[in-house]
DNA sequence: CCTCCACCGGAACGGAGGGGGA
DNA sequence: TCCCCCTCCGTTCCGGTGGAGG
């Protein structure tokens, strides 16, 4: 029935390419930290750091993906650490990755799923995805000690991470490779979505002029742009056009964007909101004027120092952007 | 070039809350 | 069930940094 796309699959976040298009000093470098698993060797932490939607998550499960191709016996497993924050769920994904899940349930104690995944005696490729949103950090501690498990973390910052982590896991993870991502140029984004184009849509399906107008809204991010496309596709299909038309691109732009923005501003607690309020009520401000509007708003204000934190955790999720230093330094709202 | 000022963010601490073990 | 421990959050203290202005 629909014309525009033809196959969806492509067009779905987590669809990993067969090549990767940019990014392949990264898949290198992470290839060798990994590496000597092959020959039976202790592979190297790895830690891949950079803003959203810059193919850190991809890297990860191409690189992860060829190793396996390659040895037999390696286990490997991938979790999203913001479905599953907790310390319970994390454990049990592991245990389903090696197939000793079967009679864990709510009480099965602390230990035991410890102990299940010590005794997995092949090594063992653990890939943690936003490993910053992982509430129960205590996780990491119980796995760090474990020899044939090798882990890849994948976060904002790095030091988001490494701060809530205690000495032992600290200086296990310094010598740790750390690969960092930078958001993708607008060229590359073009080509990444001309290649995604190319197996999921029909040919000629949308202009050129339209591809570059999604990689400028994306603005580095490669799930953004590929989640543009893929709205501006299916509004095409449903309104029955033979191609993706500009008013498709128009209409996907905004949704796209603002649902992510409706998502970070719901995980702000109450006095986070304040600030953010603040600023999204003026127009650029420093940090002593954002401080006492904040503090005539709310019964009871918290610190200074409490509100450069928020500051920062604003900053992290893109609601929020920081220029100059200094005493010149000002905040402004990102506009959805 | 030096000093001052505003701001940044690390370290250490304590209280609150939750979960696990006895 | 109760108690303890762990973790998180916010606070206090403070050393570091980079413009602005003398």
């Amino acid at each position: 029935m629909t014309t525009v796309i033809q196959n969806a699959r492509v067009l779905q976040d987590d669809f990993l390419p067969k090549e990767i298009v940019h990014r392949h000093e990264e898949v290198n470098q992470m290839s060798k930290a990994l590496e000597p698993v092959l020959d039976d060797d202790r592979p190297q932490d790895t830690f891949l750091v950079g803003p959203s939607g810059a193919g850190k998550t991809c890297i990860a499960r191409y690189t992860v993906d060829k190793l396996q191709e390659q040895v037999l016996d390696v286990e490997s497993h991938y979790i999203d650490c913001w479905q599953h924050s907790n310390r319970f769920r994390v454990l049990y994904k592991i245990l389903e990755g090696v197939g000793t899940s079967y009679d864990v349930h709510r009480s099965t104690p602390l230990d035991e799923m410890v102990s299940r995944i010590e005794a997995v005696d092949s090594p063992y490729l653990l890939v943690l995805d936003e490993v910053d949103q992982l509430e129960d950090k205590g996780v990491l501690r119980k796995l760090y000690p474990m020899p044939h498990i090798t882990m890849v973390l994948i976060a904002n910052r790095k030091r988001e991470v490494t701060a809530s982590l205690d000495e032992r896991l600290q200086s296990r993870l310094r010598s740790s490779v750390t690969i960092s991502f930078d958001r993708y140029t607008q060229a590359e984004l073009v080509s990444l979505l001309e290649d995604r184009i190319e197996w999921g849509l029909a040919p000629g399906a949308i202009s050129t002029a339209q591809v570059e107008r999604i990689a400028d809204a994306a603005a580095g991010n490669a799930r953004d742009a590929i989640g543009i496309l893929r709205s501006a596709a299916r509004n095409a299909d449903h309104e029955g056009a033979a191609e993706i038309r500009p008013a498709d691109v128009s209409a996907a732009i905004p949704t796209a964007r603002e649902e992510l923005h409706e998502r970070n501003l719901k995980k702000l607690t109450d006095d986070q909101r304040a600030v953010f309020d603040v600023l999204a009520e003026a127009d650029e401000l420093p940090p002593r004027e954002i401080y006492e509007r904040y503090e005539s708003r709310v019964p009871e204000p918290k610190t200074e120092r409490t509100v450069r934190t928020y500051l920062r955790k604003l900053d992290d999720y893109d609601l929020v952007r920081s220029a100059g230093n200094g005493p010149n330094r000002t905040y402004e709202a990102i506009e959805r």
